[in-house]
DNA sequence: ACGACAAGTTCCTTAAGGGAACTCTGTTTG
DNA sequence: CAAACAGAGTTCCCTTAAGGAACTTGTCGT
């Protein structure tokens, strides 16, 4: 279906899909994220076919996202998070946040997160890095980088 | 190829999935997010195949994200994000932090933000709504909440 | 030696993305 | 008034990716 390479593209966020943006890659990582590693565990969680976990996995241990590691002297292996990993959580976080409130409907959220600091039942809100204000869609203006690509388009 | 669809788990990462995440999504959402709104323009932007750009575009209507707008006596229409779009720029606003992080290399940043509130160059950081306190992937334990489905799999 | 098991591979079918050409509707321009 | 124009899609064909089931490989316990 020979798709389009967003990896090439001056903007993170494209270069971030390259990374995590097929079919099952965020799925796959809360798996691994919440203790079900091995592929066989994977694999009947999600139900996703033994070949395209294979090249999902391969992508995400070539991407740094996962590493695979043995626990036994026998060819297996358990697949963990990298720093680079754990940080995509983030992510994932915020992909449920939004996913609860605009489409989990009379059931409530599926899954609720427990936060260790304060003990609540509570969820993720974006705060600015510097003044802690709040920092949603309109609260900032986009602004060329150092890394803008003065020609490089599609994908500004 | 017949996808497997995520928005019948009962899991919000999985349908927050359902929604955006199919192949440019995320892309289409951040140049309507950015001003460019019209159907030639994200076509010519992107480099996106018509065809899927059509197909992208009556999704995310469909589900809400978007809404199209008359801009003139001719069949002619921009498309605008709902209030449950614009929320999902949040999403975008953590992809691009990561991204910038972990991808952009030598060059830097292509895109940066300026928060209104400080006026300053910043970038999103994620906060418990109850405590304020940092809220990442170690910080939190998952709870089954009221939505979980007992039986539901695969993807809980 | 033999069966079990985890972790892939292989192979076939179906459908989704890429891309170019075409259509439709209404509008300026000559 | 006909012709070219422009935005917003449609249609068609080709290639490739996802689904799914069966098969392979390496190692262990008995």
């Amino acid at each position: 279906m020979q798709r389009t390479r967003f990896g090439d593209m001056a903007c993170s966020i494209a270069r971030t899909l390259d990374v995590i943006g097929e079919p099952w890659s965020p799925l796959i990582l809360r798996d691994v994220w919440v203790g079900i590693s091995r592929f066989e565990q994977i694999q009947a969680d999600l139900g996703i076919s033994r070949k395209v976990l294979t090249e999902r996995l391969n992508h995400l241990v070539d991407q740094g996202v996962l590493e695979r590691r043995p626990y036994d002297h026998r060819p297996r292996h358990e697949y963990h998070l990298t720093q680079k990993g754990i940080e995509l959580v983030d992510l994932l976080m915020v992909m449920t946040t939004w996913g609860d409130k605009w489409l989990a409907g009379e059931a409530g959220p599926p899954v609720l997160y427990r936060h260790h600091a304060c003990g609540e039942i509570s969820q993720v809100d974006l705060r600015c890095t510097h003044c802690g204000e709040p920092m949603h869609a309109g609260d900032i203006d986009p602004l060329p980088g150092p890394g803008a690509a003065a020609h490089a388009r599609p994908g500004g």
